[in-house]
This record gives structure tokens, sequence and C-alpha cells, in this order.
DNA sequence: TTTGACTTCAAACAGTTGTTTGAATAAGGT
DNA sequence: ACCTTATTCAAACAACTGTTTGAAGTCAAA
């Protein structure tokens, strides 16, 4: 009861937000396990157990990490197939997906947590791959479902699938490989644009070949039941 | 001196064996923090001051995990330029990525060990990027080189290399999202075969369109000097 | 049998981990 | 003044980490 509302908080939200990027950095540096909540507290200049106060316990504070410096930072929605032509939905499409890449620090770092999860699962692996790559894979799906005129996805579309956005993930993944063997590709967000477009460009060139071989063989070899 | 050879081993040399394959699965399920000396000797059946014995340490039984059970393994060599055909070329080169999706478990977890390393490094990533990803990624990027007339690799065109090994490179790293996604698209040896050749379908395509674009635009500005 | 190298083992070591505790401090509200 | 609430802190906690120790066991050669 009572009114206290927002009353008596000296610099608690302050210590909780300093707690909170230098857990970001840490976690992003060097993962998960190999940070400990000492050299988090010392970073953020709070004690241990300031962690236990605010987050509940280390892995509160990497959940915190994970979901909260995004923020609404929602990822772009596939438009509905029709609406847009598909060389400006595969640019817009390139141009979401790399952008995180030219912002600030902190989501660069937010990036590579999550990125980190795909190889080292901690537990928030399923909430991610449901709420981010599932819903970007089935609208590139749908969107090449349409393109083809397909009711329903089959094999080769899933392959294509992946293999256009992974195009992208790889300059995520792979960003210390890209820095260490050809530095300039990523270097600044006109060489991230540029990027973008010539990804782009290289999926519509795969799309148009997939459409070939499509009309080359229209009916592959229809089977009653596959399973 | 005198001749002890190769004598007085029970079954040491087994205990070596069972201690290296435990960590093996352990270190590719888990990584290598999460993964203790303590599990992995039990796991082996052996005791714990073994890996101590054998290997000098938990790094150094790591390390071993590595790099053995490859043993010579070497990827598929790039050939010459001009040799090959373009197409037969970029099949091989795929064929030869994805043949260890095709491969026994250790050779599939020694897989997801070098992948992890990129995601979280132990130590080992300068010697793996020097030893496989370097040639690998210079051995295509001559071939493109080659093929489009250039006597050095210009930024486009290291675009286009990442991009073409990163869709081959996303089915290793992101293979629990494959899983979890469309299994279908890695399920069988076939099914890897039909997917390296419409990788390099596909980078076919993004080659002849960069071709294409190259004779669009034959000089693209020459600086005297770019540095 | 004795020797000596190779191999195993339970136990202990020293250090770090995440977490909890309980007192100390500050700031309002009454 | 008192009480309550929010926050900080050093210290302690128990569990676990990788590593080492020193004794025991095994087995071929001498």
């Amino acid at each position: 009861m009572s009114p206290p509302t927002v009353a008596a908080r000296s610099d608690g939200a302050q210590a909780r937000e300093r707690l909170l990027y230098a857990a970001l950095r840490l976690f992003a540096a060097s993962g998960f396990e190999r940070t400990s909540v000492r050299d988090i507290a010392q970073a953020a200049g709070a004690n241990v157990s300031a962690v236990g106060y605010y987050f509940g316990d280390k892995a509160g504070l990497y959940r915190a990490a994970f979901f909260e410096p995004l923020g609404d930072h929602c990822q772009g929605e596939m438009p509905a197939p029709g609406t847009v032509p598909l060389p400006d939905l595969m640019h817009g499409f390139f141009r979401d997906l790399l952008k995180p890449l030219k912002q600030g620090e902190a989501v660069q770092q937010v990036i590579r947590l999550h990125f980190r999860e795909i190889v080292e699962p901690t537990g928030l692996w399923k909430e991610m791959i449901e709420n981010e790559l599932r819903p970007q894979h089935e609208g590139l799906v749908r969107v090449l479902c349409a393109e083809f005129g397909l009711r329903k996805a089959d094999m080769e579309l899933q392959r294509l699938t992946f293999a256009i956005i992974g195009m992208g993930i790889h300059f995520f993944v792979a960003q210390d490989i890209v820095q260490a063997l050809a530095p300039e590709v990523m270097e600044g967000p006109g060489a991230i644009d540029a990027l973008a477009d010539r990804l782009a460009e290289g999926a519509l060139a795969m799309i148009e070949a997939e459409r070939r071989r499509r009309s080359a063989q229209p009916r592959p070899a229809r089977r009653r039941s596959t399973r």
C-alpha cells in the first residue's frame, strides 16, 4: 500500500544499468561461462551482491543483457508477397539483415550474444529460434513460394532459403574471420550497404537460376506419399 | 637406454584413446568451459589424473581432441585455375566442403569443435584460421580472379568469395537451426550431395551475375593510389 | 625374485565459482 | 524523533574447478 511510487532511489537504477552494460560487454567478449559475476561487478563499479539484488542471479543478468538493450528493435517484417517487386524486396531484406552491423557498440554486442547462443546454447536458444529465426526464415519461404507459384515449400525451396539467409548470417558469425582475411569488406557503413546490395543481387541470381531449373523439369516425379 | 621399445603397456593406450573420444564427445556437446575433466574421466571410465598423465592438462586434452581424430583428413585442394571447367570446380568445391556432414560421429564432433572455436575462441583460433580457413578462402579467390581476368582480388571479389563460402559454412554453423526449421534438408547422405549440387549451381549463378555486372561497368573508376 | 618402468587410483590441494548473509548507510514519510 | 524502505558492502558459504601427490598395482626384462 501507500504511494511510495518511485521514491527513494538514490542511484539504484544507475547501478542496475551499469551492471547491465558491463555484463553485456563482458558476455559478448567472452561468453557466459568465461565471465564471472565478480568481473562484471568490478567493471560496473558495483558490489557482487548487486547482481543478485537486481537480477536474481547470473542467468537473470545474462537474460537481461540478452533481451533488454535491443528494446523494440524489431527486425524488418517481410512484406506480403506481391506487394513489392522481388528485387526491391531482396535488397530491403539484406539491408535489414545487415543493419545491426552499422549500429552502435551495444547493438553489436547483443547481436554477438545472439549468435553465440546458436553455437553455445545457454537455454535461451529455443526462445530465440522461435521469436527471431523462424519468422525470418518462414517470411522468406513465403515470398519464394509465391515467386515459384508453390502452395507449400518443398525441399529445394528450403535449401534455397537457407542458402540465401546463410550468406547474410555468415557475415555475423564469421566477423572475425572476415576481419582477419579481408577487413576492407566490412569497414564502415558504406561497405555494409554495398555488401547488402551485392548479396541481394547474388540472391536474385540464385532465385533466377532456380526458376530456370524448375521450368526445365516442371514435375519432379510426384510420389503418392512421401512418408 | 635398453630396448623397452613399446613394451609394458597393458592397456595404457586404450585409456588414452577412451579419454580422447570421451573428451571429443563432451567438448563437442557442451564446449570447453562447461565440460569438466571429472566428467570426461568418468565418461571414459578413467581416473581424473589420467588426463594429466596422458595430455598434460585439460587444454592439452582439448588440443588433442581438436587435432588428432581428423588425422590426415586434409580438405580438398583447389585445382589450379584453368585446369578444370568452372562448373565442375564449384561442384567439387561444395562436395568437399560438405563432405564432413556425411561422415561418422567423430568427424562431425571435431567439425563442431572447429566451428565452436570461431565463436568462442579458446586459443586454437589463430592456428585454425591460418591452416584451414585462409587457404580455402584464398584458393577460391584465386579461381575467381582467373575467372574475371583479375590480377589481384578487389573488394567485390572478396565479398563474392565470402558469400559463396558462407552459404556452405552456414550449414555447419546452423545445423541445429536447420534441424529445427526443416530437418529434411540435411537428412541422409543423399540430401547432403543434393545440397552441395544446389549450392554449387547457386554459386555459379552468382558468379555469372557478377561477370555481367563487371562487363557492364568495365572500369570501376580507377584511382591512382587507394591509400 | 628382484628390478624398474608404466599405469592407475583415491585423496588432497589451492583457487575460483555463484550465491547468501547480515550489518551499515542513506533517504523519505509519518 | 521514529520507522520503513531502498541500496550498498565486506565477508562468509558451499560447491566445484583443474591439478598434484604419493602410494599401490601391473607386467616384461634381468
